[in-house]
RNA sequence: CGGAUAGUAGCGCAGAGGCUAGCGCGCUUGCUUCGGGAGCAAGAUGUCGGAGGUUCAAGUCCUCUCUAUCCGACCA
């Protein structure tokens, strides 16, 4: 590609909207365009690396027995009725009505097109196991994208679906994309970890997401250096120190002002350990079939010294969302803000209690009555209610293995679930096994964000002056420079290279030296060929590495080509070195 | 959806009642220059986000609205 044809433009100047450097300079080097708030298109540069990315994604996903199809992204809303989810998700998916006023969708994932494909084609346990994938267009209607790329509306996926006749057969295609995401991640040179997780809206059990860690991400995530325990705080475990002493009677003392757990613990010098505090949430309940909403307030009881984790509490109480409850529909249970327990509140409130409260004893809670307090609140004898772990873990605080554990930010690239037969079932999706009966397909489904992918790479590969994206996803292999009036040296070296099969991106402009150097910086392409009168005096090329710009080769111009396409295939091969290749033993 | 900020040339910004809206970069043409964002000269570019209003006079004040960004709620 000749520089001076090319449809993008850099920047000199960051556009006020990008507040991480791998943004900014994504945008600076015209790599993408913003049109609305997380709808972005993709310029030459960006599309290309976007390219080289989903060809890594292709070879591994073909190499698992993945086979490429395309479904579509507009979908009658039907099949969306059928699991439910057209009732549960709520602004999330955009829907509208078409001409005849049916009800449409636009698909945010795929389960149930793939599932509605899945039925017609598979009859007999002798067609499974089978993988299918796609690489295609999302649009979920995010209430606040961000951070550029990172966050957005639209974007692409590549998703996978596997259907098997046995759970042996789900562990065996769900093993396949475990060991085959880290190469695939591995392979573009992103660095990633795989953390237990929440399997959210999917609905199915086991599920872990490929986290690349960057200080900007929105997740938390929870490890253990010493046993290699990781997380994401949604659903992380940790290890609760218990207080149980004799039990006594319970008893009703005045605390005035004491609002917070930290006022009632100065005021009764006690710690926090020893009270119980209640966290009041309203939990939508969504009836799958109908699509009906009910309301229904959440008490949750747990420690003074830990802190309620939404998501626990959400699955516990087998709510479709949550929300904090305003302080009428606390009174209106019975309850006091500030002074809350879930002793004598109104029976129809849920009251999820965490197992730190079951297993401690004689704990300071509110009397529901401002002002006070009951000291010896004992969770058995006083209240009852679900009993479930819903706290939240944090740095500092102690591993199952007995070590304590650590706190990153991390941004989710890829997912694996286990769907097993939730979709299959809802959506008559069944096969004649080898017994003559009729079973359920069990189904996982496995995801990755491509444009998070890129955004993540551009986070992580970056210096003050701007991209340095690894060899196998930048978008051309080398920038060739030339910085000679006479082009024609120039105009042979670009044909040799391109001739050769290497991307050359070749800065053929009438630019000054320092503005061909810093758009080279910028778009940061690994190699660099120099032509400078200098060295080319003596038949000489200046290559030079992104990665180390104060590092300068000479390459001799006769054997060029054939050097610059052995320094590929050496940067290439240090990447293919490092693939990990990683296991899961379920 | 709540809170905050901002919309003026392609990008970054100034102009905060006064008559013809500016600066830097970029863009166009010419000459010179040519190894780290060149110099000189001559140019072009705006419905001042939109709609209403106040005023002799509105980028400038008021109302409404749209859009974007940030914080939060939310997030397969």
């Amino acid at each position: 590609m000749r520089m001076s044809k090319m449809f993008s433009k850099t920047l000199r100047e960051a556009p006020s909207s990008a507040e991480s450097k791998g943004y900014e300079y994504l945008l600076r080097a015209g790599f993408v365009q913003q049109m609305g708030a997380g709808i972005f298109s993709l310029l030459p540069l960006g599309y290309k690396t976007n390219s080289k990315i989903e060809k890594i994604i292709r070879d591994e996903m073909d190499q698992i027995g993945g086979q490429e199809i395309l479904m579509p992204v507009v979908n009658p809303a039907d099949i969306w009725k059928e699991t439910g989810r057209y009732y549960s998700i709520d602004k999330e998916m955009s829907r509208f009505n078409d001409r005849a006023d049916r009800d449409m969708v636009l698909a945010m994932t795929h389960e149930e097109d793939a599932t509605a494909i899945a039925r017609q084609e598979i009859g007999s346990y002798k067609q499974l196991p089978q993988l299918i994938y796609q690489i295609q267009t999302k649009w979920r209607d995010d209430a606040r994208p961000r951070a550029g790329l990172i966050r957005v509306r639209e974007f692409t996926m590549k998703d996978s679906y596997s259907f098997d006749k046995d759970i042996d057969g789900l562990n065996e295609q769900y093993k396949e994309h475990y060991s085959s995401y880290f190469r695939i991640f591995s392979k573009a040179g992103l660095p990633v970890i795989v953390v237990g997780a929440d399997s959210g809206m999917m609905g199915g059990k086991i599920s872990h997401e490929y986290m690349y860690l960057s200080p900007i991400g929105e997740d938390t995530i929870i490890t253990c250096d010493e046993c290699d325990y990781t997380a994401n705080r949604q659903v992380a475990e940790f290890k609760k120190e218990y207080f149980k002493e004799e039990e006594k009677e319970i008893e009703k003392v005045l605390t005035p002002d004491c609002k917070t757990i930290e006022d009632l613990c100065n005021f009764l010098k006690i710690e926090k350990r020893q009270t119980a505090k209640a966290v009041f949430m309203v939990g939508t309940f969504i009836n799958d079939k109908t699509g009906e909403e009910e309301e229904k307030l959440i008490v949750a009881i747990i420690r003074g010294d830990l802190d309620v984790e939404e998501n626990k509490l959400q699955k516990a109480a087998k709510a479709n969302s949550l929300r904090p409850a305003h302080e009428e529909e606390i009174l209106a249970a019975k309850m006091v803000p500030g002074y809350g327990s879930a002793i004598n509140c109104d029976p129809k409130a849920i009251i999820i209690v965490d197992d730190s409260v079951k297993k401690s004893n004689n704990l300071v809670a509110g009397a529901n009555e401002k002002g006070y307090h009951l000291l010896n609140t004992n969770y058995g004898r006083d209240y009852k209610g679900i009993v479930a772990d819903i706290a939240s873990a944090k740095a500092g605080y102690t591993c199952l293995c007995g070590h304590k554990l650590k706190e990153n930010r991390g941004i989710e690239v890829g997912n694996i679930f286990q769907l097993g037969t939730r979709y299959s079932e809802a959506m008559n999706c069944y096969f004649t096994d080898i017994d003559g009966k009729k079973k359920p397909v069990i189904m996982g489904s496995y995801g990755i964000g491509v444009g998070r992918f890129l955004a993540c790479l551009a986070e992580e590969y970056n210096d003050e002056k701007g991209l340095k994206l690894p060899i196998t996803i930048a978008p051309y292999q080398v920038h060739l420079i030339n910085l000679i009036k006479d082009t024609s040296i120039g105009e042979k070296i670009y044909k040799e290279l391109s001739d050769a099969g290497v991307d050359v991106l070749y800065d053929d402009r009438k630019e000054s030296p320092g503005v061909k150097f810093n758009d080279a910086d910028l778009i940061g392409l690994p190699i660099r060929i120099t032509l400078g009168n200098r060295s080319v005096k003596e038949g000489k090329a200046e290559v030079k590495f992104r990665s180390n710009l104060d590092e300068n080769l000479l390459f001799d111009l006769d054997t060029l080509t054939q050097k610059v396409i052995e320094t590929i295939d050496s940067l290439t091969k240090d990447i293919n070195d490092k693939i990990i290749h990683k296991e899961l033993s379920l």
